[in-house]
DNA sequence: TCTCGTTTCGAGACTGAGAATCAATTTCAA
DNA sequence: TTGAAATTGATTCTCAGTCTCGAAACGAGA
């Protein structure tokens, strides 16, 4: 499963760890090395990651991080704003960087589980429309679109040209 | 948590056990009573049943019934087209009724589980546009509001008059 | 630098939703 | 009525994620 997204600069790891820094600083939480080092390792990678493949990024740099450690980290992070939890179809959750982002969507391959961006300001326009329609006030919402990929369409109607 | 719906017509029950029973008959499974009751139970409720609390309904007509064959016949019913999975947040999948119902989205209220349907043609256009841009062919979507009904909007607003 | 109260760590037990297994039972076409 | 095939309920298993607990690490103050 490759996926793909806007790459992240070189400095986001380092803006990430200080800011983490100061919000474990303002509530009595305290700095490890195992925080550091899967901030650090979160953070040079791309795209939606899963726990599980964090871990296992992370346990190629130090084979006695723990799983439970890592889920516990990636909740701070989400708490402190600069990852946020997804959840898409197939049960895990998924993080990508938050930080200094502003909202958007996602498209989905349900074939090589390429996961796309988008925005769009009208749709969301519009969404706030039918809520107010129906009184409701929103404080999040979710909008996926599960499809193919243009290369997985490909490899689809030439069978022959893969593997 | 109540939930509402519309209120599913007095024949909706019978037409799909008649459909559910041909859609069995084709594929050489079989008719029991288990699935009757289970199917009736379903049918006779409105709005998004969890299979837990589908399971305590149906408890209540015959103790005898077993989780397991609840999971199993949603399954089937959702393979028929006649019940549709939906995965909210919280963990557990619920079941909606989707016998001659078309495509529609939902509006969460997070505080107290209602959950109230809409569609939106505009929506599902802009959809389809952003997913032609990025060459992608859609399949399904997803698309949730999560945030607070007006009945628990002014619940929060007056908190003494509550309890 | 040392001390000591807190926090965090890793391992493993636990949880909850749902799927798989299996012996016993039920269905239904012949 | 018969018997192969499907189904049932109980139980076990899986998977993601959380909780627990004794040991280790952090860091503010002495």
């Amino acid at each position: 499963m490759k996926r793909t997204a806007a790459p992240r600069k070189p400095s986001t790891a380092a803006a990430a760890r200080e800011r983490l820094a100061s919000w474990i600083a303002a509530r009595g939480l305290k700095a490890t090395r195992q925080r550091d080092l899967i901030v650090d390792t979160f953070f040079s990678q791309t795209g939606h990651l899963s726990v599980d493949e964090l871990v296992e990024k992370a346990k190629q740099r130090d084979p006695s991080i723990g799983a439970a450690t890592v889920y516990r980290t990636m909740k701070i992070l989400a708490d402190a704003g600069l990852a946020s939890a997804r959840h898409f179809e197939g049960g895990q959750t998924r993080y990508e960087a938050a930080l200094d982002r502003h909202h958007h969507d996602h498209l989905i391959c349900t074939s090589c589980g390429n996961i796309v961006e988008f925005e769009n300001e009208r749709i969301e326009e519009l969404q706030d429309r039918v809520a107010e329609e129906h009184d409701f006030t929103v404080t999040h919402h979710k909008l996926e679109l599960y499809g193919l990929c243009s290369a997985c369409k490909q490899q689809q109607s030439h069978p022959n040209r893969q593997r």
